[in-house]
DNA sequence: ACCTGAACACCGTTCAAGT
DNA sequence: ACCTGAACACCGTTCAAGT
């Protein structure tokens, strides 16, 4: 019989507790041991659904890969692979988001996943194998680095500001700019940027 | 008297004798007391140079910049903001750069050494405070984003091909291509690709 | 099958002390 | 001014042991 305090234990169950504790406390509250305290188990019997931290890791990066594909897509309508990148920011917004992405991409069943289906979807709009791989990376590349510098652009306009350059009127209204503009409106602009360029025409920009 | 057996010690030179260990061991091989041990001190002379390990990090980060800036501007040759995008690729071809800027680029005087440099840039070509704002941010954003993904695309790529979907010839051919592409042509392909869209006609995109 | 606890080899950092 | 060494409060991980 389960204990009634709380709910079985398995991989997805601990990853998501994982996903909760950095929401709330941050990225390097993420401990075994007070993983394992906040589930009311040793720390030490972590390891016996992990293999360690780094397979936490990457289960965690699959379970937000999973709430992008599940909740965000809107199948048919013509336009997924726009509203896919669209819920792939949003899933950058997760505080755990950005450091899982670069640390464990690379080793998390969540990479395989979204290569495969962003460069099905580009094949399937007609490009080349060789243009859908430059796209996607392109793509890929806009996506995520706008996702990253999400987190520190205002940061740095703010620090900008002390420095004598910033001084120059338009200098100054330039920082000002960066700090306020509407990030959904500027990544639209970027999307757009890359469709217009890319996809209905792509052959321009790979004729090199 | 400077003993013999070594430099003179400075934040400048154990923050590039840190940079080096990482060339050589990787990030994570960095510790205070190990980067003490390499320079013949005790670990905890580190801290009369740095308040914490955040410190050597964001010196770090400023070293690297450094040899950006100095290295590889051709200034008056009228593409000066290409060259200088081209050398922050370079750039995070340093094993360190990539961690350094994500942890620290907001804390460290090289974040605004950036804005200020891209935004002085984008102004001068023309572009009003709104626009260099929504340019910079999407050059940036490209930057940085294909800088990372350099990292782990190929290593995506290969997991990919295990899976299933990967029968396919085309789906076969387009993870081919994404590791065999090559990374500056891409890089150019989308530099150019923001040079077309934002700086010889912004307003474009701009308009909703 | 699932969990515990002691133990090991590390961390970053503080502080009083040395030259 | 520059450096040391002991000490503190942490880490991730292993392993033999418990139920």
């Amino acid at each position: 019989m389960v204990a009634a305090n709380r709910s079985p234990l398995s991989r997805t169950v601990i990853a998501d507790a994982a996903l909760v504790l950095i929401e709330e406390h941050g990225f390097d509250y993420l401990t075994m041991r007070r993983l394992g305290e906040n589930l009311g188990i040793d720390a030490m019997s972590l390891y016996y659904y992990f293999d360690n931290k780094d397979d936490l890791l990457d289960a965690m990066l699959d379970r937000l890969y999973d709430s992008v594909v599940i909740s965000e897509l809107d199948a048919g309508s013509g336009n997924e692979f726009a509203s896919w990148l669209r819920a792939i920011r949003r899933m950058f917004e997760h505080p755990a988001a950005h450091e899982l992405y670069t640390k464990r991409v690379a080793s998390s069943p969540a990479g395989p996943r979204g290569v495969l289906w962003s460069g099905t979807r580009l094949l399937q709009r007609g490009l080349t194998p060789a243009e859908a791989a430059k796209a996607y990376r392109l793509i890929c590349s806009f996506v995520t680095g706008f996702a990253s510098s999400s987190m520190y652009v205002s940061a740095i306009a703010e620090a900008a500001k002390a420095a004598p350059e910033a001084d120059d009127l338009y200098v100054s209204e330039f920082l000002c700019h960066l700090q306020q503009a509407d990030e959904e409106e500027t990544f639209e602009a970027g999307l757009n940027m890359l469709a217009t360029v890319l996809i209905s025409d792509l052959a321009t920009v790979t004729a090199s």
